[in-house]
DNA sequence: GGGCTCCTGGAT
DNA sequence: ATCCAGGAGCCC
């Protein structure tokens, strides 16, 4: 799921609440989840028993420094020099309880009542507590987000690894010119999704923005005329940060920290919407594979 | 480029 | 029973 809105409403929820935190202690369910140091995360041969109790020795009693995001990554600084770096891939959730439910405001959405009375659930695969009686649970349906411990020097070895391209917000339209520029041959929608080359874009916010712009999403990127690279650049900037402030799009799995749903999905243009009628036109909506990804898109509104 | 893989679960 | 899903690494 997460792309880089949700990740980033999830960064700044954990942020307020953690920071300051003292970890009191650390529940691995799923020794799958976890990595230690700077090695590759492989699909075969992931995590181990090991790894979970060195994670847990290490993390025991640090402090909540700082919290970042970097592309679709969330890092969870803390004392002594390590780094939580999470990966929330399709279907990862951070759920965050405060420690006295009497507490609790009074109104409380059916998510987050639902959420808060079933942890931890079947899919809660790691759990911390904090010393002031927080907890924070990470879920994951199926199981293909990770969390990395890393000191310093392997946090920049595991992103010199990565080569993560630039932060779509705030990359100036020359320095996207220059990206798209740098693989011709590429199909658009492809270049966005590629996170080496802009990290961050995932496949909502890629159709919603190739539409915005009207670009078609199999064009090659030399093809694009300045204009449309201009409409891309600013549509980009523009559906990242709108759902930014509605707390991104909550489809199967997102939930922000306190269970509730980010309300961005309700403003999608396109996203699952094959079949549709376009929101500007009203043609039905058309939807076909791009690489191994739905597109959906109008063939009237976009060229 | 595309195909397969890691998983679970909802829709058809 | 089969297909599909906010991701991405590895293999031709």
């Amino acid at each position: 799921m997460p792309e880089l809105p949700e990740v980033e409403t999830v960064k700044r929820q954990l942020k307020n609440s953690l920071k300051g935190n003292v970890i009191r202690d650390v529940s691995i369910y799923n020794d799958k989840m976890i990595k230690v140091g700077a090695g590759k995360i492989s699909n075969i041969k992931r995590g181990s028993k090991k790894d979970s109790l060195r994670f847990i020795k290490a993390v025991r009693g640090k402090k909540i420094l700082d919290v970042k995001r970097r592309g679709k990554f969330l890092i969870i600084e803390l004392s002594g020099g390590l780094n939580l770096m999470i990966h929330l891939r399709m279907s990862g959730q951070l759920i965050y309880l405060e420690a006295h439910s009497l507490g609790r405001p009074i109104f409380l959405s059916l998510a987050q009542t639902a959420v808060r009375q079933r942890l931890p659930t079947k899919h809660t695969h790691v759990e911390f507590s904090f010393k002031n009686g927080s907890r924070l649970f990470y879920n994951d349906t199926r199981q293909f987000g990770h969390i990395r411990l890393a000191n310093e020097a392997q946090l920049r070895e595991v992103f010199k690894g990565l080569g993560l391209g630039p932060e779509p917000l705030g990359l100036t339209l020359e320095d996207f010119k220059i990206l798209l520029n740098s693989r011709p041959e590429k199909r658009i929608k492809d270049l966005l999704l590629d996170q080496k080359t802009i990290a961050g874009i995932g496949n909502i916010y890629a159709d919603e923005s190739l539409f915005m712009a009207g670009i078609m999403p199999a064009r090659q990127a030399r093809t694009l005329t300045a204009e449309e690279i201009t409409r891309l650049h600013s549509a980009i900037q523009d559906v990242l940060r709108k759902a930014i402030k509605f707390g991104g799009s909550s489809l199967e799995y997102f939930l922000m920290t306190n269970g509730s749903a980010g309300k961005f999905s309700e403003q999608h243009l396109v996203y699952g919407k094959n079949k549709s009628p376009c929101p500007n036109c009203g043609e039905i909506l058309s939807a076909k594979k791009i690489g191994s990804r739905t597109a959906t898109f109008c063939l009237v509104c976009q060229v």
